[in-house]
DNA sequence: ACAAAGTAAGTGAACACTAACATACATTTT
DNA sequence: AAAATGTATGTTAGTGTTCACTTACTTTGT
């Protein structure tokens, strides 16, 4: 499934909108505006609503995927490997903003399967990667085995998603890197032996 | 702001619509239907669906500081107050899963002020609570004080709202209960000194 | 008799989406 | 070189459906 240009001006148009105004907010009039084109140009892009937002959290799953996977190359030291993770996050989220819906979406939307399958495999593909990297510094003796792996990550992840949802919240009006990485490496301490 | 039992009917109708099926299930005809009469009788009751969340989210928010208030001063010590606070909350989503909504209205829905002022409300109830918490016991040195206690509060509040979102995302199919004061627990051992 | 709580039948506005047609530009045919 | 054709990408002007909400009237219980 490759993404055109024109398709992935709409698709960031489109979070933008979610991020901006809420999941309300995302009407094909309001969509066409802003891409400064009439309704009807839209589906030339896209067969519908629903397909545009599949293909925007297909694109961020894939993003995110590619992106974790080089970090986790670059970085063999688990404990290391995890704060780089996330700080990838942040960075990525500071920069794009748009995707943050992807990240909320989950639990009241419900608008589709597709939809509800677009999010979850994000979600999926974020706790392989941390998963594997908390079994690792377990064994290598960096983090603590007085718990199982699932649930240290169920604990970093719930710290990470917290904090987006306080940057989101906030209108964005901190440094979502900076804090983000006092509170990682806070959650890593904790863990860590 | 009082609530007849009538009302109460309808609130709690309309927060099984968006458990069950999303913010875009609650309409106006769905819920008329769930309480077996006409569309126009819900405005007997209330001015606006708008006014049907703002009820609801405050109701919730009156209900759970009632709540937490009640279970901390049964329990002093700091360690076990926590413990029995998200036992409360547990304890209240499985008998009451229609308000689960309110967990993840959060960050996308943007529906109207009011609602957002309703919703973040209830956020800073819990928050309070658990800070309160949090702080007596790294006084008590039962708490590690290696880091501020807004930090602590974030990593078990973060801990505590993916766990539920888990559970709704899961069809609702495991033991809420069981599963979180495990999580709870483990959080609570690594902060504990 | 009166107030509370219901119904039938509608309102205009907003929604996602479509049909028919227009333009720009690259490629192919003559 | 000029004309014809094809394709991508737009426009205008709609479609039917669903939305939250209203008006006028009716029933029910005290």
């Amino acid at each position: 499934m490759d993404i055109k240009p024109r398709q992935l001006e709409i698709i960031e148009a489109a979070g933008q909108l979610v991020t901006e105004d809420g999941f309300a907010a995302l009407t094909t009039k309001r969509l066409a505006e802003r891409m400064h084109f009439t309704e009807a140009a839209l589906y030339r892009h896209f067969n519908s609503k629903e397909e545009i937002l599949v293909t925007m959290l297909h694109h961020l799953a894939s993003n995110i995927d590619e992106r974790l996977t080089s970090v986790a190359e670059a970085h063999p030291e688990p404990v290391e490997r995890v704060r780089a993770m996330f700080d990838s996050q942040f960075d990525y989220f500071q920069k794009n903003p748009q995707y943050l819906m992807a990240i909320f979406a989950t639990g009241v939307l419900e608008a589709s399967h597709a939809i509800d399958a677009g999010i979850e495999r994000i979600v999926v593909v974020k706790r392989r990667h941390l998963l594997s990297a908390i079994k690792d510094g377990q064994r290598s003796g960096a983090f603590t085995s007085d718990h199982p792996a699932d649930t240290l990550a169920h604990i970093i992840m719930g710290t990470f998603r917290l904090h987006m949802l306080q940057w989101r919240m906030s209108g964005r009006s901190f440094d979502v890197r900076k804090k983000g990485k006092a509170l990682i490496v806070a959650a890593l301490d904790l863990i860590t032996n």
